[in-house]
RNA sequence: GGCCCCGUGGUGUAGUGGCCUAGCACGCUGCCCUCUCAAGGCGGUAACGCGGGUUCGAAUCCCGUCGGGGCUACCA
């Protein structure tokens, strides 16, 4: 065992550290909330930092991106970008003097060392290896390099890396979802720290960080598991030089979201786009929700919760080791669980930015389209699973009559003559009512088409519903006539019989 | 190739030796409710990868085996 101090006694310190490129995706959104509600859990500190150490793979945009999704999905950060906090900068970036210190002071004590190979050179002897059956890291070639050689390296001017040297024993650590694990001495390889032109490499930055900022405990994904115990053994080094609290974090491995065909979800999948879950109407609690279900429970009969809700009974050791299959029609009835989970008003409000992004109604919303929108919330509350449906379910009640249309389909199948006849009928029933309520107009059209025309519910309604809205599906129809008006109402109806 | 992780229905999970003739949810499906679509209610479908042990008793423990995945970079 190499534990040197345990963290049982320190306030937890958690953290998300993403790298920014590409899109933010949907591996990652698990990841951040599981440590999240881990560091809230415990009332610890959640530290959120950028892994931006790869200038050729970085973007600025996707820094962006980052920061808006967090925000989106509502897990707040202690220290961070924005926020600040004792331990910054949060982006690494801008920390690049730290690494090169750490990294001289770790071979001044030798703990590292300059490696001259080449990627030829090594990968030669790689394959080699691994045609002889063996395990295939870096071999030491470089570990203790005389005086001379390296002199005659450095004549040559060859390039080095800096390279960790790992003890010559075996590793075991306890893994927060996993149960202990071991590797044996013989499967850990010296890694480099530093590339040949000096910059640093996550395997340095990482745990740097961490060190630095307290980290207690690091959850992220069942990838980086192999990395671990090269991890532990630079944490000892670390101790030894003052890099950090001398401690060790505890390390949890969270299982893989996988997609079809069983393969971890990449970012270049277009289903794990977290920005186009949003576009498409998910709200961000049924994400989190789902998010939550994947290698996690809360109860065993129960699968609709808050955030606030996880966070008050999450716990690490109960998370589930094996991968799960990101499951979008799941991802949908959570979603759809959590829209009625929400009061109309706060639905009403979620609604505007996919309206105004339809043309549907200005930016910013006017009272009027408030007002209307928030007649209309009650309508779509219990039948829509994305936000985005909205839209077209209430259309009718936005569009300039101008702009009215009907599903061609369901005009020939509905507004046939008989449906003519019946929408007249409706259109005669309806112009000379006193009240335009919804108990008026249901009752004055039962009258009419029902009891005079004696149709069947079913047909009597639905020519109705088609000249009114534009479509056979749509929301109920007397609430609907109701707050489309009685002018309007009446021009759509006499439209149709025209 | 080597090392590591994982293995309950189509999917996500509950289950930590007897409460399991395996629970819940999504999906699919039948019915009810009903002005359409939903929502809701009541049913149905379907699983412990396989083989050995240990035990009075195993989804739960052990071994093996098969299968899946990851790592094996001067990416993270």
């Amino acid at each position: 065992m190499t534990d040197l101090t345990t963290t049982a006694a320190r306030p937890v310190v958690a953290r998300f550290c993403p790298s920014p490129t590409g899109n933010p995706h949907v591996g990652m959104a698990r990841t951040a909330l599981f440590s999240w509600a881990f560091a809230r859990h415990h009332g610890g500190t959640f530290v959120f930092r950028i892994e931006d150490t790869d200038a050729a793979r970085d973007s600025e945009e996707s820094y962006g991106l980052l920061i808006d999704v967090m925000k989106w999905l509502g897990l707040d950060w202690d220290e961070g970008p924005e926020v600040g906090g004792p331990n910054g900068p949060y982006r690494q970036s801008e920390r690049m003097d730290i690494y090169a210190d750490v990294a001289a002071r770790l071979q001044e004590a030798g703990h590292a060392y300059r490696c001259f190979c080449n990627t030829d050179e090594l990968a030669i002897r790689r394959e080699a290896a691994r045609a002889a059956g063996k395990s295939s890291g870096y071999d030491g070639h470089c570990r203790n390099l005389s005086a001379e050689k390296i002199a005659a390296y450095e004549a040559e001017g060859r390039p080095a890396v800096l390279r960790f040297r790992m003890p010559d024993r075996d590793i075991t650590f306890t893994d927060l979802v996993r149960g202990d694990i071991t590797f044996t001495a013989d499967n850990l390889h010296d890694y480099a720290l530093l590339r040949a032109n000096g910059q640093p490499l996550y395997t340095l930055t990482n745990p740097t960080d961490d060190a630095m900022m307290g980290i207690t405990h690091v959850l992220r994904g069942e990838d980086l598991l192999s990395s671990t115990p090269r991890q532990i053994a630079l944490y000892e080094a670390f101790a030894e030089i003052g890099v950090g609290g001398g401690f060790t974090p505890e390390f949890g491995h969270l299982p893989y979201v996988t997609g079809a065909g069983n393969r971890k979800l990449s970012k270049r999948d277009p289903e794990s786009n977290l920005l186009a879950y949003r576009d498409q109407g998910f709200l961000p609690e049924g994400l989190l929700n789902y998010l939550a279900l994947l290698g996690w429970s809360i109860a065993d009969d129960r699968d609709v919760f808050s955030k606030e809700e996880m966070v008050e009974v999450f716990e690490i050791g109960r998370v589930n080791p094996n991968p799960a299959r990101f499951d979008i029609k799941k991802c949908e009835a959570i979603n759809g669980s959590q829209v009625r989970e929400l009061s109309i008003e706060q639905l009403a409000a979620r609604l505007v930015p996919y309206f105004q992004s339809a043309g549907l109604v200005s930016d910013p919303i006017s009272d009027d389209e408030r007002e209307v929108l928030a007649a209309a919330t009650p309508l779509v509350h219990e039948r829509i699973t994305l936000l985005t449906e909205t839209v077209d379910m209430v259309r009718f009640l936005f569009v300039a009559e101008s702009d009215f249309s009907i599903d061609e389909a369901d005009r020939v199948k509905n507004l046939d003559d008989k449906g003519v006849g019946t929408a007249r009928a409706a259109y005669d029933a309806l112009s000379g009512l006193d009240q335009w309520d919804t108990a008026s107009i249901e009752a004055a059209l039962r009258a009419a088409l029902i009891d005079g025309l004696g149709l069947k519910p079913r047909l009597a309604f639905g020519p109705v519903r088609v000249a009114i809205t534009g479509s056979r599906i749509s929301p109920p129809l007397f609430e609907s006539l109701e707050l489309l008006g009685r002018e309007r109402s009446l021009s759509r109806l006499a439209a149709a019989v025209a």
